[in-house]
DNA sequence: ATGCCAAGCGCC
DNA sequence: AGGGCGCTTGGCAT
């Protein structure tokens, strides 16, 4: 039975929700116990801020902001099976509807205010903290109203079990040997140097490029002063971009190109890097499900989703573990068979290597064409042999292509468009809609229509871009809900002790692993991604294999 | 001193 | 005149 002494805000909740879930105070905190007689222990100022809800067979919290309540739940030793994040599912709704997204999600993170900092009179009342049981009401009632709405909740579903993910693996972390990345370091740079210093071989580097380019000092750190002093030394550049260097034939360049590899990998994941990101034995970067419009996750601070593979092989597993990772081969080309609905591609996608199945089908003559044509047509690529090999890939695939192509006429008229799941771009901006009409009234200026004109294609590349990068995020979502659902329901023990997520990026996943159950999280990511096109696209003939590796460095995977 | 932006390059 | 990002640095403006 519930105790009389806990906060009041939770009996209310309680009541509304009349939920047959068990709150017991403990000398820790708040204790919730299900119909099953699992037991979790939550603080007893933080349950106050949770709905819990009994939802059909399965309890799913609906929260606010995954994002700023689970962490400190998982310092706690809660976990949570599944929840429906408001806040990204606002995001969905209001992105569709064309509405800005709300931003009064109160908590103790809320902006401050500045009637409470200053104690002056407020300017407006202070807005009512939502009442997620509320929210809740409304957003189920906003996507049963939508003409996909099972879509939608799949999305909604999938958006959240993202949330949690990604608080799981800030709170497990990467495991990083700081002894194995220190000794790269060292490897490629030199002992690390006195602070302001440069490394003894980035040194040396600069010290060659000067001797060859034998025009005095060279400001080998500045991109515009470098400009100048290449042109001096009679080099016709016009920036410092590595491939317009690769193009000349001169000695210093090649020490220069180093020079430069070196120096970002000294600058962004260098000593600094390894002093403020890793701790423990574990890289713990910030993840931000929902960051970027796409649907992508982005990071805030740690780089996690751009970490170069010259560091990759700081990740090792620990002690009796395995890192088990798993990559889905050619993802976005195979979304875009699956969205498109194009037979002959899917037919083409039936082996693990898609673009073997393009050269297969005889469409191009090599893998290399198949590659450049597919990515081409998916960004919108206009030149070189992307565009060369174009026409044919339409020829064959004549409703994969056209279904890009759609998606760019779009976006020039500036609509919008739309993933396989519903997530919807955004509308071009003001300035945009006011260069088009600029063009088109009378008396528009030549300047004028090519500057619509350019300004219409580039939109057109981007909601090209948006359903294939989109879908795939969506993909790349619900197999991660399902390798973290298949994990949990082995119930292994506490998060730390069982397998665990450790790292995504886009279209790989990575599992840190005891090795007894390496095979089993091998199938929980095979299987999953199997799922994942079942629930995404509702049954497709696409294939979407998974290249799955256990290794004891990440650097090994591939 | 602080803020903003472009350049450049890392990832998918 | 190929999509989406984050991060560091230098350089300019305030």
């Amino acid at each position: 039975m519930p105790h009389s002494g806990l906060p009041s805000v939770v009996a209310a909740h309680r009541q509304t929700e009349s939920m047959r879930i068990v709150l017991d105070r403990r000398p820790q905190g708040v204790a919730v116990i299900d119909e099953s007689g699992v037991e979790t222990l939550v603080g007893e100022r933080d349950l106050a801020e949770f709905v819990l809800r009994r939802e059909a067979e399965h309890p799913r919290w609906v929260w606010t902001d995954t994002a700023q309540w689970y962490p400190e739940l998982l310092a706690a030793g809660v976990r949570v099976e599944r929840c429906h994040d408001l806040r990204l599912v606002d995001a969905l709704l209001s992105a569709r509807a064309g509405r800005a997204p709300r931003r009064d999600w109160g908590g103790p993170r809320a902006a401050a205010r500045a009637d409470v900092l200053f104690e002056v009179e407020p300017d407006e009342p202070p807005a009512e903290r939502p009442d997620p049981v509320q929210l809740l009401a409304e957003q189920r009632d906003e996507i049963a109203a939508l003409p996909q709405s099972r879509d939608m909740t799949v999305l909604a579903a999938a958006e959240s079990a993202g949330a949690l993910a990604a608080a799981e693996m800030r709170h497990c972390g990467l495991p990083w040997s700081p002894v194995a990345h220190n000794a790269l370091l060292t490897e490629a740079l030199g002992a690390r140097p006195a602070p302001g210093k440069r490394p003894e071989r980035l040194q040396q580097l600069a010290d060659e490029v000067e001797r060859l380019l034998g025009i005095g000092p060279v400001p080998i750190d500045s991109a515009p002063e470098l400009v100048k002093a290449l042109r001096r030394a009679g080099l016709d550049v016009s920036s410092t971009r590595s491939w317009e260097l690769e193009k000349l034939d001169h000695p210093a360049i090649a020490p220069l190109l180093e020079y430069r590899s070196l120096y970002r990998l000294f600058t962004a994941n260098g000593w600094n890097w390894l002093d403020e990101w890793v701790h423990d034995g574990r890289f713990r970067p910030v993840y931000v499900p929902g960051g970027v419009v796409t649907g992508r996750w982005a990071t805030d601070g740690g780089g996690a989703l751009q970490l170069p593979k010259q560091v990759r092989s700081a990740v090792v597993a620990d002690e009796g573990w395995m890192l088990v990772v798993a990559d889905a081969a050619q993802l976005e080309p195979r979304i875009l068979a699956a969205l498109s609905g194009d037979e002959a591609m899917a037919r083409a996608s039936a082996g693990v290597d898609l673009y073997a199945g393009i050269v297969a089908s005889g469409a191009v003559s090599s893998r290399e064409h198949a590659k450049v044509g597919m990515l081409g047509a998916m960004y919108g690529g206009t030149t070189g042999e992307s565009a060369r090999v174009l026409p044919r890939l339409a020829r064959a695939f004549p409703r994969a292509i056209s279904f890009v192509e759609e998606a760019a006429r779009a976006g020039e008229r500036g609509e919008t468009v739309s993933t396989r799941l519903g997530r919807t771009s955004p509308k071009p901006p003001a300035s945009w809609r006011e260069r088009q009409s600029a063009a088109a009234r009378e008396g528009a200026t030549e300047a004028d229509v090519r500057a619509a004109r350019s300004d219409a294609r580039s939109w057109g590349r981007f909601t090209r871009n948006f359903v294939v990068q989109g879908t795939a995020a969506e993909w790349a979502l619900t197999w991660i809900a399902g390798v973290r659902q298949r994990l949990w329901d082995a119930r292994l023990g506490p998060l730390e002790h069982q397998p665990h997520l450790v790292m995504f990026v886009h279209d790989e996943l990575v599992v840190h692993c005891p090795t007894e159950y390496v095979a089993m999280a091998a199938a929980a990511m095979r299987d999953a991604a199997a799922e994942a096109a079942r629930v995404v696209f509702g049954g497709t003939d696409v294939t979407f294999p998974v290249t799955v590796a256990a290794v004891d460095r990440y650097s090994d995977a591939k």
